[in-house]
RNA sequence: GGGCGUGUAGCUCAGUUGGUUAGAGCGCGCCCCUGAUAAGGGCGAGGUCGCAGGUUCGAGUCCCGCCAUGCCCA
């Protein structure tokens, strides 16, 4: 076995052995194959030299210089960055490669398709990976000393150190994927003049009126002390105290008109009346317990509102509780108490918080609630509100509101409404004119508006107490852990809160400018079903589009942060703002010119140098006397932009940057062609990128959106991070070829199982399709077909055959490429390599490439066939397999080892042979079925060598009679075909007993006899070997 | 909880506007070849189309509900 090669020196020769060269007396004057192209493929040796030899060739480089000379025009496909951390992982994989497909389909298809990779390198992501191992390495308190400016400045470099680091790591990553971009000349979004281009992105939102400063509730990390985007969170599980909570009614009285209850239900609107009655109500129920208490059909209790919520420590910024109008309220009485609940929750709560006897005493739709005064469980009085550039409505605060969000699926069915702590309660005040009110400073911890036991204390930590107390106090009807999904800061991976904080907005429901239109009119016009300008690949992504943007919120775009873009605004010191779009851009020059450190290195007077405040229409009178007057008095504004806009502007910075700097007529690259995403793009840079994009140039950014879904595991669930393949390891066990030719396979619009084994499977497909190459490469090469040229073949040939499958193939997998569907362009070239070729042709013309005489014209035509096979066959594979496609391209060329100019990716897909073969095939290769299947019948009978056989193929309508016999013959693997006029079906003769077999050629016929060399041999066998 | 997807042989997937017996590759089984040989070829067995209803002469395909799962959001 295994020294069946090695060994041979040492031990003797197997008799075995000594007589294959009696069996195989011909094999010499045969032309078997022969190539230096291997079966085995050392993608992990070989690629990286084929790398080498495109970057000497400076391939991308080359592309560029053609591009004016393609026949169909730019094709400007744009890379969305990403984020300069880590390694790349399976998901980048996937994304390059897709992209690398496009880019290399579309330019072999005739276009001029440049290729500028970005990332995307400020953000908390760095910033806090930095923070983290500054703290680690001590050196965060001698940073903490300094001034603000040059901390940030500090932490800013390192934050550089850290992008730039791993840009060049994943840069290395995407070059062994055999990706061809521009690499030497990426776009970074810290580069100077990318952050230029943000901020003049940033000035054209500001000139459409767009952006502006608000309280509002944002998402915000504790630990971080920053506002965060929808983006930066990740739910987890997490365990809060579940509390169900007793507000008490103000007005007694007031409630039971509400229920219909008692004397005065009649006149249940005489609101002075109600108050005083309840003044005496409420001094009742606290020295009377008797629960059967009634007065005029009343109970003697005061009534309480019953709200459920996981945050306590939002109670002290209760600032409403919210009834549904149409859901039916309960006023039962629960072991005494007597509270307010939604009719179909009674049940539910009373088990819950383990009430026996529970009695409901009236029924009322939610409508008849509204406007009812409640008491707080522990604030004494309202605070001091805040001024606000809002109009509130003070005295509205604990009143009950109408909000058609109340569910029914947890809690009580009246809803806790704190203004400062959620966006569902921030609009709800926002309609009823409620403060926004939120206690919660940055750290977490309560300010001094609240009562004076929780001032200090952070807000988790505040849970227990505000438990307690309301426990003590007797307004705690249950209280239990309770488990949810709760979001948290994707980086310190710790709970969020909302808090109401002041932040830059870019609105999209306030008009823009240019025509009245808010952005999500524009945006929700650019994505519609026919008239929309945007196509979607696959097509539901407009859907997915549509239902985000009908209810995004306002972009919040700043961030208390380091690492990032200033928002270019100055406050003067009476608080008056200044962001003016001149302003803005004034400040976009400097960036340009130095960097956004600029912003932490110099004053206003320096960054505001390009600004003419006497010129600037927008400036309020008083900000600009406070300019012309005491610039030094002028503050930099703290926040930092939101990374989102700063990718989001791409499209900006990059496409319309680049087409002035290459001299192409302005906006020539604007729109672009595509943008090709994860499908979680949808809501983040596509949208990202929609929204400026619209609201500066009044178009979308894009022409199409591709978005691909995600990696699962073998079972369909989410992907494991910390089992992930590194890439290095794939690359080490697979090679760039395999991996990209997996990623061909996928059928990216949805989610994609992974798994070793797939990858494993990847490469058996990978080898099929090599060693149909080598075979046809081993045929190609010997050269020695002698002097008889190749002509035209005749449509009746098998050569006319394969060459209008070629054709066919080549239309079919380009037409794939071309609408972006890789798998099945995959699908087709891995059949073509396995039926047409393997099984078909070249099996049917191995007799004629290693018997016929050199010279021979049938064979020289078969061989000059394999290299137009091959020649088209590795243009179609290119985009795919972009190694073995050039190394199997410069085998067929015979190109010298360092000859780098000779590239298969410089070249365009063929065009078609011109061969139109016979309208018979059709008909041939029925028969050939039918033939294979009996003479896989006839094995039974002992006649299982095809060479031993002879088929009598019907032809009743003498179509198979214009073939030749012979090519019949060695497409079905037999010695012999005859035709016969009726329609019998196929029949299999056994040649053994009537013909010799020819010992060159193994096949049997009638001219097979023994020739003067003493050999069994036909005429044709004869001939070539040169006997009589 | 909501939006958008996905669920078809053991595995990975095709299944056009509803229409014969639901296809392919891999794997598996049997066989051939040993002049593509750590290759190549032939044949075959595998499916209640996630579950449950409905529309229809007819449903993998259309409608409703449910289950599982992915992304995004609450």
């Amino acid at each position: 076995m295994g020294d069946a090669t090695g060994g041979g020196a040492q031990a003797p020769a197997p008799q075995t052995d000594k007589k294959k060269p009696a069996k195989n007396r011909y094999r010499s004057t045969l032309n078997l194959p022969s190539t230096g192209f291997g079966m085995k493929a050392n993608l992990v040796q070989n690629e990286p030299q084929s790398l080498k030899r495109w970057q000497k060739l400076g391939l991308y480089q080359k592309l560029r210089e053609m591009g004016p000379s393609q026949p169909n025009g730019r094709f400007v496909f744009h890379d969305g960055p990403p984020y300069a951390n880590g390694s790349i992982h399976l998901g980048h994989l996937l994304n390059k490669c897709l992209k690398d497909f496009v880019v290399r389909t579309r330019q072999m298809a005739g276009y001029d398709c440049p290729y500028v990779p970005g990332w995307d390198c400020h953000g908390l992501p760095i910033e806090h990976k930095v923070m983290t191992e500054l703290v680690e390495s001590g050196k965060i308190d001698k940073l903490n000393g300094l001034e603000e400016d040059t901390r940030r400045l500090a932490i800013r470099r390192e934050c550089e150190k850290y992008a730039n680091k791993f840009q060049k790591l994943q840069t290395g990553q995407m070059q062994r994927l055999l990706t061809v971009a521009d690499y030497d000349n990426p776009y970074l979004t810290m580069h100077h003049a990318y952050e230029g281009a943000v901020i003049e992105t940033l000035a054209g939102m500001v000139a459409q009126g767009l952006v502006f400063r608000a309280l509002k509730p944002v998402h915000w990390s504790i630990a971080n002390e920053t506002a965060l985007a929808e983006a930066e969170l990740e739910y987890k599980d997490r365990e809060d105290p579940s509390v169900y909570v007793d507000f008490e009614a103000a007005d007694a009285g007031a409630v039971y008109d509400a229920f219909g209850l008692g004397v005065n239900a009649e006149g249940a609107e005489g609101g002075e009346d109600a108050e005083e009655a309840s003044g005496g109500g409420e001094e009742d129920s606290g020295s009377g317990s008797a629960d059967s208490a009634f007065e005029s059909g009343r109970p003697m209790q005061t009534p309480s509102f019953m709200i459920w919520t996981t945050t306590p420590w939002t109670l002290p910024a209760n600032m409403g509780i919210a009834v549904h109008p149409r859901f039916v309220y309960a006023l039962v009485r629960m072991d005494g108490n007597v509270t307010v609940v939604a009719r179909e929750l009674v049940e539910k709560v009373a088990k819950i918080g383990g009430a026996e006897d529970v009695e409901v005493l009236a029924e009322v739709t939610g409508d008849k609630l509204v406007g009812l005064r409640y008491r707080h469980a522990f604030v004494e009085e309202l605070p001091r509100f805040r001024e606000d550039v809002r109009e509130t409505a003070p005295e509205k605060v604990w009143t009950v509101l109408s909000a058609e969000y109340v569910t029914l699926e947890d809690g009580t069915g009246l809803v806790h409404t704190a203004t400062g702590h959620g966006a569902d309660d921030f609009n709800t005040g926002l309609r009823e004119g409620l403060p926004v009110y939120c206690p919660v400073l940055e750290d977490g911890r309560y300010d001094d508006t609240v009562p004076r036991w929780l001032q200090g204390v952070g807000v988790f930590d505040a849970n227990p107490m505000v438990v307690k107390r309301l426990r003590e106090s007797g307004h705690l009807f249950h209280h239990h852990e309770y488990s949810h999904s709760y979001p948290h800061d994707w980086r310190s991976k710790t709970p969020v809160i909302f808090r109401a904080t002041e932040q830059w907005f870019i609105g999209v429901e306030k008009q823009t400018k240019r025509d009245g239109k808010s952005l999500r009119e524009m945006a929700m016009r650019a994505v519609e079903a026919g008239g929309g300008s945007v196509r979607f690949v696959p097509e539901w992504g407009r859907n997915r589009m549509r239902g985000m943007l009908e209810n995004r919120p306002d972009w919040c775009i700043s961030r208390q942060r380091a690492w990032g873009l200033p928002i270019p605004a100055f406050f003067t010191a009476d608080g008056e703002v200044l962001l003016t779009s001149a302003s803005v851009r004034a400040v976009a020059q400097v960036f340009r010119e130095e960097g956004s450190d600029a912003w932490f290195k110099n004053d206003a007077s320096h960054l505001l140098k390009h600004y003419r405040v006497d010129q600037d229409p927008d400036v309020p009178a008083s900000v600009a006397s406070s300019l012309r007057d005491a610039i030094d008095s002028v503050t930099k504004s703290g926040d930092i932009l939101d990374v989102w806009f700063e990718s989001g502007s791409s499209w900006n910075a990059v496409m319309r940057e680049r087409s002035k700097s290459e001299q192409h007529p302005e906006g020539e690259d604007f729109p672009v062609e595509l943008y090709l995403e994860g499908s979680d793009q949808h809501r983040g840079w596509f949208q990202s990128s929609l929204l400026p994009g619209l609201a500066v140039t009044g178009s979308p950014p894009y022409k199409t959106v591709l978005t691909h879904g995600f990696m699962v595991d073998r079972d369909g669930q989410k992907l494991a991070k910390s089992k992930g393949h590194t890439i290095e390891s794939l690359f080490e066990h697979h090679g760039a070829d395999v991996l990209r030719w997996w990623v061909a396979s996928l059928p990216y619009e949805g989610d994609m199982k992974v798994d070793e084994e797939f990858f494993r499977l990847a490469g058996e497909s990978y080898r099929k399709i090599r060693n149909t190459l080598r075979f046809m490469l081993s045929n190609v090469e010997s050269k020695d077909s002698g002097t008889a040229s190749a002509s035209t073949p005749a449509p009746t040939s098998l050569d006319a055959l394969v060459l209008g499958e070629l054709d066919m193939l080549r239309e079919r997998v380009v037409g794939a490429y071309l609408s972006y569907n890789f798998r099945e362009a995959h699908g087709r070239l891995y059949d073509f390599c396995n039926d047409t070729l393997s099984s078909v042709y070249l099996a049917a013309i191995k007799d004629r490439l290693y018997c016929d005489a050199s010279g021979n014209a049938r064979r020289a035509q078969a061989e000059h066939t394999l290299s137009v096979l091959v020649d088209g066959l590795c243009k179609l594979l290119a985009p795919i397999l972009c190694h073995t496609s050039d190394e199997a391209y410069r085998a067929l060329l015979q190109v010298d080892q360092k000859d780098a100019e000779t590239c298969i990716h410089l070249l365009a897909f063929n065009g078609e042979t011109g061969v139109t073969p016979d309208e018979g095939w059709a008909r041939v290769m029925e028969a050939r079925d039918q033939a294979l299947l009996a003479l896989e019948r006839i094995k039974e009978s002992g006649l299982d060598n095809p060479l031993d056989a002879m088929l009598v193929l019907p032809d009743p309508d003498g179509t198979l009679g214009r073939f030749a016999l012979e090519d019949l013959a060695d497409l079905c693997g037999v010695s012999l075909v005859t035709l016969e006029a009726g329609d019998e079906g196929v029949r299999v003769e056994d040649l053994r007993e009537r013909h010799p077999r020819c010992e060159r050629s193994w096949k049997r016929g009638p001219d097979v006899r023994e020739r003067s060399d003493g050999g069994m041999l036909s005429d044709r066998d004869a001939a070539a070997v040169g006997v009589q």
